[in-house]
DNA sequence: TGTCATTTTTAGCCTAGGCTAAAAATTATA
DNA sequence: TATAATTTTTAGCCTAGGCTAAAAATGACA
């Protein structure tokens, strides 16, 4: 009824996050590849249209999270690049974790996207040492 | 720009079973706790507002996962006892895994949902293997 | 430099998944 | 069996995250 009452609603809750996590850690790898990080190059990364990348990035330049003037290149700020490179680690650590499992490239690549937002800290830890 | 050349739009699409996996699971559970399930349990159950289990509930119905005259109990169809059957299944690997890598009781249940429904079935596979 | 192509933004639409408040139905009890 | 309490449904709201189409700005180039 209230939601202190449940874990299941933070599951979703954490939802929210996950597509600011995505953007910043996309935006960071694609500004180490291209240099500078334009509207389009969000849009052909998630597969969805400018329109929908120019909304994303409004609430992420509210989340003081990236900056961006008016049809120029976006930027990082200090909080986004943290949150960058704390997400890049995450996903790494997974990513590692599933080939060390086994699992191929490719799917451990598709999984990792998928898992980096739901294991903890705990978990997490586990999955390092383990990768070791 | 389109649906086709990204991977990631895939992982953003498959949120969309993740609440009707959810609730078939939970439907399935709470009837052989309780015998009947209704409106009520599932609202403490996901922490949410009988208005918002009531809406979803009209989505599993629409999906053909359950059945339900109003004010009664609610109930799985062949279809939904299948998906509960398979979302407990995965729920269970991915749990019994992370236990088996050390992580708590606590964190694995919480964790377990989160991943549970990023896991491929080569994944699957691969924890299930891990757990014997 | 003026025109055309490309990119970005805006406007307006949709669905999913939340909420509250009020109405309707059911259940419990005096 | 009325009435009171509880549960369920409905109505209407909100945000996130998608879309398309059209307008506005930028960039290319003849």
């Amino acid at each position: 009824m209230n939601k202190s009452n449940s874990q299941y609603s933070n599951i979703r809750n954490q939802n929210k996050n996950e597509i600011l996590e995505d953007y910043v850690e996309a935006i960071q790898e694609i500004a180490e590849i291209k240099g500078d990080v334009k509207n389009s190059d969000l849009s052909i990364h998630f597969g969805v249209s400018q329109a929908t990348v120019n909304k994303n990035l409004k609430r992420l330049i509210n989340f003081n999270l990236a900056k961006s003037e008016p049809y120029r290149s976006i930027f990082l700020t200090k909080e986004g690049k943290k949150l960058a490179a704390i997400s890049r680690e995450k996903h790494e650590i997974v990513y590692q974790f599933l080939l060390k499992l086994g699992v191929s490239k490719k799917v451990a690549q598709y999984d990792s996207e998928g898992i980096e937002h739901h294991v903890s800290e705990e978990t997490l830890r586990l999955m390092k040492k383990f990768n070791k």
